[in-house]
RNA sequence: GGGCCGUUAGCUCAGCAGGUAGAGCACCGGCCUUUUAAGCCGGGAGUCGCAGGUUCGAAUCCUGCACGGCUCACCA
C-alpha cells in the first residue's frame, strides 16, 4: 500500500474512540425486521409503527443537534432521522458516523414536511465501521479502468449495475429453468481436461503436479456430453465458464459462460425449435416483453425465426455463389471483396471471413444460418443430400453469433475421418484445428443415438438482452491486464 | 500486434502560449433540532501514471514504458 489516506487516518482514530465509548465497530449480528423498500411500500399501515432496518450510509445531512441520512440495503434506500432529544447520550454516535459505515436503525415511521418516508431513529447500532471513503456521490464512479478493477466501488456507487447484475441472474436462472422444464439434465462435466475439443480455439495449459502432465482448461464441454448421450441420457445440459486463450474485445473474454445441451432422437431443426422456444421464454418470463433494442437497433422476438442458407446468405450479400468455387477460386474473389485472407488454410476458413465481413452486419432480426461447409465442423454430421455441407446452424441477431448447433455426428468411422482431417490442418499450422480424441470415438463405437446439439453464449445474450455494448459489462470481473 | 485517445486530491474534473497546482463532492474545525447534491464561515489534503530527454525552469514539449478506452487485425 502506499502512503495513508488523511482520511483513512482519521476514521481509524474514530474507531479508537468507539472503543472507547464501549462500541464494538465491527459486530458480529443485526436483526432487522424491514427492507427498506417494504417501509416505503406499507407506509399506510406501518406510520408511526416501530421497524428496524439496516445498511450501508450513504448521504449525510447533519445539522446540529438533528440530521438526516439515508441507508441503503439489497432493495433501496431510506432516509433515517437522527434527533438530539430522541436519542440523548447515543446522538454522539451519530456524529461519529461515516459515509460507507454499515447502521441499523430502530425507530417510528413517519412522513417528514416535505413527504418523505423516513424512520426516526429511537436507537442506532453501528454495524461495520468503513474506514475509506466511497466513491462520490454524485457523479458516481465513472472512470472505466477502476469500475472493471474495483467492480465492488462500481456496484457501491452506481445502482444501475447492480440492477445490471441482478438481470443477467434472472437471465441465466431463466435458461436454466427452461431446459429443466423441457426435461433436460442439468450435470457438471470436468473443466480441467486432458485433451480439448468441440471447438476451434487454441487452449489455456496448466499443468498437473501428481501426474506430471499438462491440462487444459476446458474450451468447450461437447465431447463429454455426448458421451453422457451414449451412456443413456437423453437430454442433457450444462452451463458454465469455458476458456479460450484468444484476444480481449468488446465481444471475447478468454472466460465466459456457454450453455450446451444435447437431445437425443433430434435433429438441428427440433434445435432450432429449442431455441425459439427458449426466447419466447426468456422475452415472457424474464424480459416481460417481446421487442428488446440492442445499440438503437430494435429486435423482435417472433416464434418463429428466419431460416438462411451459409452459401443463399453469402451469395445474397455478395452476388457470388461460392458454393462451387475451388480454395484458389474462393480466396481471389474474397480479396475482390476487400477480405483479408492471410493465414486462412481451408476454403471453408476463408468463407468464414467473408461472412464475418459481408454478411454479419445484415442480421439484425433472429435469423437462423443454416448448413455450413463440412471442412470447418468436424463433429457436424453431413446435411441430408449434401456431402459438401454439414447440418449445423448459428442463430444470430443484432448482428451478433450467439450460439452454434448440429446435428451431431455419430458415426465413428466417419468421425475419425474428420479428426484425421483436421489432424492434417493442424500439420499446415491451423492451431485451431480440432486435434484426434480417440476416446472419444471409442465411446462412439458403443453407439449413439442420433442427436442435436446446441451451444449458446449466455454473456452475449445477456448483453443483447440488457443492451450492453461491452461484454465487459456483462460480467462482474471481467479480465484485464495485471 | 497496428492506429488514435486518455492517465492531475479518495471521487468527478479544470489547468497545457513551459514559470513550480485548482474547483466541486468527500474530509477536519465552528454555527445550525424536518434536511434532500442542506447551508454559512474557516482549514487540511497531490512524487500531476512511471522513466529518461530538451530547458534557467516541465503537469504542460519530445522519447520510451505501464495501464486503460475506442478501432483494425487476430479470435467463433
Amino acid at each position: 500500500m502506499e502512503k495513508e489516506l488523511d482520511q483513512v487516518r482519521i476514521r481509524k482514530e474514530k474507531v479508537q474512540r468507539l472503543r472507547e465509548m464501549g462500541i464494538d465497530p465491527f459486530p458480529y449480528i443485526f436483526f432487522r425486521t424491514h427492507f427498506s423498500e417494504e417501509v416505503k411500500e406499507n407506509f399506510d399501515s406501518l406510520e408511526e409503527k416501530e421497524v428496524v432496518v439496516a445498511g450501508r450510509l450513504v448521504s449525510r445531512r447533519l445539522h446540529g443537534k438533528a440530521g438526516f441520512v439515508h441507508i441503503e440495503d439489497d432493495r433501496g434506500r431510506i432516509q433515517i432521522y437522527f434527533k438530539y432529544d430522541t436519542l440523548q447520550d447515543r446522538y454522539a454516535l451519530v456524529k461519529l458516523l461515516d459515509l460507507g459505515d454499515f447502521i441499523g436503525v430502530k425507530g417510528k415511521v413517519f412522513r417528514t414536511k416535505t413527504g418523505e418516508v423516513t424512520v426516526w431513529a429511537e436507537n442506532v447500532e453501528l454495524l461495520s465501521k468503513a474506514l475509506h471513503p466511497p466513491p462520490e456521490k454524485y457523479h458516481g464512479l465513472k472512470d472505466i479502468e477502476l469500475r472493471y478493477r474495483n467492480r465492488h466501488l462500481d456496484l457501491m456507487a452506481n445502482p444501475e449495475v447492480r440492477d445490471r447484475f441482478r438481470m443477467r441472474t434472472r437471465i441465466i436462472q431463466g435458461i436454466r429453468e427452461f431446459f429443466v422444464k423441457e426435461g433436460f439434465l442439468e450435470v457438471e462435466t470436468p473443466v480441467l481436461q486432458p485433451r480439448y475439443g468441440g471447438a476451434f480455439a487454441r487452449p489455456f495449459i496448466t499443468h498437473y503436479n501428481a501426474l506430471d502432465r499438462d491440462y487444459f482448461l476446458r474450451i468447450a464441454n461437447e465431447i463429454y456430453l455426448k458421451r453422457l448421450i451414449i451412456g443413456g441420457f437423453e437430454k442433457v445440459f450444462e452451463m458454465g465458464k469455458m476458456f479460450r486463450n484468444e484476444g480481449l474485445d468488446r465481444f471475447h473474454n478468454p472466460e465466459f459462460t456457454n450453455l450446451e445441451a444435447y437431445q437425443a432422437y433430434a435433429d438441428y431443426n427440433v434445435m432450432m425449435e429449442l431455441v425459439e422456444n427458449l426466447f419466447l421464454y426468456l422475452s415472457k418470463d424474464v424480459l416481460k416483453k417481446d421487442s428488446f433494442t440492442f445499440q438503437g437497433m430494435e429486435i423482435v422476438i417472433k416464434e418463429k425465426w428466419e431460416r438462411i442458407t451459409y452459401f443463399g446468405a453469402l451469395e445474397k450479400y455478395t452476388g457470388i455463389d461460392f458454393y462451387p468455387l475451388d480454395k484458389e477460386e474462393t480466396k481471389r474473389k474474397a480479396e475482390e471483396l476487400g477480405v483479408d485472407t492471410e493465414g486462412k488454410v481451408t476454403k471453408g476458413k476463408i468463407l468464414d471471413a467473408i461472412f464475418d465481413k459481408c454478411v454479419q452486419p445484415d442480421l439484425v432480426q433472429p435469423v437462423f444460418v443454416i448448413d455450413y461447409p463440412v471442412d470447418i465442423t468436424p463433429l457436424a454430421k453431413k446435411k441430408r443430400g449434401d456431402d459438401n455441407l454439414v447440418e449445423r446452424f448459428e442463430p444470430f441477431m443484432a448482428m451478433t453469433e450467439i450460439g452454434n448447433a448440429y446435428s451431431e455426428l455419430n458415426n465413428p468411422e466417419e468421425q475419425k475421418e474428420r479428426f484425421l482431417f483436421q489432424q492434417s490442418l493442424r500439420e499446415k499450422g491451423d492451431m485451431e484445428a480440432t486435434p484426434i480424441d480417440e476416446d472419444f470415438i471409442q465411446a462412439m463405437m458403443y453407439g449413439m443415438p442420433p442427436t442435436g446439439g446446441l451451444g449458446l453464449g449466455v454473456d452475449r445474450v445477456v448483453m443483447l438482452l440488457l443492451d450492453v455494448p461491452s461484454i465487459r459489462d456483462a460480467i462482474l470481473f471481467p479480465q484485464l491486464r495485471e
